[in-house]
DNA sequence: ACCTGAACACCGTTCAAGT
DNA sequence: ACCTGAACACCGTTCAAGT
């Protein structure tokens, strides 16, 4: 069983697996040791606990978030390229980014989107409070809205489904509503409409 | 130890409280045996597994979510105060929610909102699939927000903070806005503008 | 019909001991 | 400096046995 020494990077790197294609929960301090071929006590001199363990991939995952590219004329095309591909990265590592969630460094890991929406949020003569909300609206509702996304993939075989309830209920003679609520969400574009949506409204709007 | 007989009522009374104040992780047969006075086993015969308790929970926490009030003049108005009304109901059962997500119930759950949704919809002149998208850019909006604000609430002490990211970074000759993003977000505001925003951005937009 | 304890296969963590 | 096994206090679940 026992190999020679084993660095701390090669435990990391065995966890972050475990963790990126079993989600969190698979995570066992003894599964981990046994993929590597040691004690599972040898894993605790390496990282600490699991706890420290967890720490260590969410400091990984927080400093590997790739850069934000604005594109696009405007304001509101460059703010919702900015909403898509944090929409993007936050999709593709739906485990490491709830750890990084759960342990509270969401800021730091939304640091870079964050400056990017100030920039538009400046191009479009948003400043100082209303420039801060605005850049938070986009936040919430990306996150938020990739929060609901994963609930419900996650989710399995809705138990009455939307379909039946909305054949059953009465749509108030809009047969074409029920049909679309009868459907499950396309999330693209229900997002894309969503976001300029927001954006429009925050733009525009003045009235409180 | 041993008392009496134990109904399946008490079993899920209790399992509920449980999970109210402590979360579902504090939900262990074991603490509920004992919190009974009964032996763990018993608890299987009554409501069967883990799994099956939950279940239980989560059917009852759907069929007991309240009726949905519109409540205002206008159709902004109106939509403003279901989400408003939806998001009370979420924070105030976080845990008892969560399951309720996890579980694929979630549609069932907000059937009464979505009503009144589509009843707000229609009065503000849209008709089948925009009508269906309204709807679910607002639920989802609603949703993602909560969820957001919860993520938050439970991560303890940010690492690095908003505060000294933003104190460091360079807001573009901003210092209000420096200021502004680098307190915590005023969640009740935040949620009411962009809840606004959205709604007169899918009333009024139609470009694509 | 209802409740019991014993047992199994898992956890995370600590500790004293080896080399 | 690195790794080990034994032990502790937890899990959920099954099962044969009691009344």
């Amino acid at each position: 069983m026992a190999r020679g020494a084993r660095s701390r990077e090669e435990v990391l790197a065995a966890a972050a697996e475990l963790v990126k294609r079993q989600g969190p929960d698979a995570l066992t301090m003894r599964r981990l040791a046994a993929g590597l071929g040691t004690a599972v006590t040898s894993i605790y001199w390496h990282v600490g606990g699991r706890e420290a363990l967890l720490d260590a991939l969410v400091e990984r995952t927080v400093a590997d978030l790739g850069e934000i590219r604005p594109r696009g004329r405007t304001p509101e095309q460059r703010v919702v390229s900015v909403a898509r591909a944090l929409r993007r990265q936050l999709r593709d590592h739906p485990h490491l980014v709830a750890l990084v969630h759960e342990r509270g460094l969401t800021d730091r890991m939304f640091l870079p989107a964050q400056q990017a929406l100030v920039r538009e949020a400046h191009a479009a003569g948003l400043r100082g409070g209303r420039a801060a909300e605005f850049v938070r609206a986009v936040q919430f509702q990306v996150v938020g809205h990739v929060l609901v996304e994963r609930n419900r993939e996650r989710a399995p075989a809705q138990h009455p489904g939307g379909e039946e309830l909305w054949r059953a209920e009465a749509a108030g003679d809009d047969p074409a509503l029920a049909r679309a609520l009868s459907r499950p969400p396309a999330a693209d574009r229900l997002f894309a409409t969503s976001v300029r949506a927001l954006v429009r409204g925050l733009l525009a709007g003045d009235g409180g």
